[in-house]
DNA sequence: CATCAACCCTGAGAGC
DNA sequence: TGCTCTCAGGGTTGAT
């Protein structure tokens, strides 16, 4: 599932050159990219991909804009319109392509096309449906409610040790709430309370000085290595990225701990599949 | 305010 | 082999 490295790795991809040839490989960083690129239409094949009632309104208003520069907030992609702008939040199974190809030869699954000058098309193909597209007049109506930017320089550990003793909930369920906090999924979350040493299931309002900078530095490591790899590459999807060989817990149940040895656990917490340390991640 | 369950979906894997 | 069943997973919504 992407996650804010996933989602970033895309990001950079669709800010690439728009001269880079097609399918010299499958490196990510030399696909080609999309900013500048003015939409000539777009298919809608499941209406409810995308964030509007009518989908021919959706096709109909994009056409004739220009990309002008591609974002990334939280988990949910951002394309900058001359006119507008284009969210896409690629929950469990949504993946982009660029491609060469109009709206005709799209393949299963994929759910919106939006076609360039030129013959090349962006395609956003969603297995599990769960994904969504926005065409939205201020970005704001859709990413208003999201937490900090981990990544970002003024998301200090002094003002992270503040907001988690705001509140008293399981530390594993708050980081992953996109409101207090935006980008983390599971294995990210998992990989860094893992890393920080914290049991997935303490209060948030009990965290020590030193241990909220173990976190807040943890998080940080964990994102900024998942962007070092390009991503993971799971649930069958493949993104080109590699860091799903790095992962220290998420889905090691049963297999010894790199650090200590100890059997790797995995149990729910908030409903979500959650993989820990019993040794390096003590309860008290 | 915190917690919990249901819902949206598909396909993989288990069980028969 | 092929059927049916269960389950994972992010985020939203509504109930407790």
């Amino acid at each position: 599932m992407p996650e804010l490295p996933e989602v970033e790795t895309i990001a950079r991809s669709l800010r690439n050159p728009i001269e880079y040839p097609f399918h010299a490989e499958n490196k990510i960083g030399t696909r080609p990219g999309i900013v500048s690129r003015r939409i000539t239409g777009a298919l809608v094949t499941w209406s409810r991909s995308v964030a509007l009632s009518d989908t021919a309104e959706f096709e109909k208003r994009v056409q004739n804009r220009v990309v002008q520069a591609v974002e990334r907030r939280g988990k949910f992609l951002v394309l900058a319109l001359d006119t507008g702008w284009i969210l896409i939040h690629l929950r469990m199974s949504g993946d982009i392509r660029v491609e060469p190809g109009n709206a005709d030869g799209l393949r299963p699954h994929d759910r919106v096309a939006i076609c360039f000058e030129h013959r090349v098309r962006l395609v956003f193909n969603d297995t599990r449906k769960f994904g969504r597209v926005w065409l939205v007049k201020d970005p704001q109506t859709v990413l208003g409610n999201l937490g900090p930017e981990p990544l970002a320089e003024e998301f200090t550990h002094s003002i992270f040790y503040d907001k988690l003793h705001s509140r008293n909930r399981l530390l594993k369920p708050l980081l992953m709430d996109q409101q207090f906090l935006a980008g983390m999924g599971n294995i990210y979350t998992d990989e860094a309370l893992h890393l920080a040493g914290l049991h997935p299931l303490r209060h948030s309002g009990s965290l020590s000085r030193t241990e909220v900078e173990k976190l807040h530095r943890a998080i940080r490591d964990v994102l900024q290595e998942g962007i070092h790899r390009n991503g993971a590459s799971i649930d069958w999807v493949y993104r080109g990225g590699n860091f799903q060989n790095y992962f220290k817990v998420y889905q090691k149940q049963g297999e010894p701990c790199q650090t200590c040895g100890t059997a790797i656990e995995r149990m729910l917490v908030g409903q979500r599949g959650t993989h820990f340390c019993p040794k390096c991640q003590p309860l008290l």
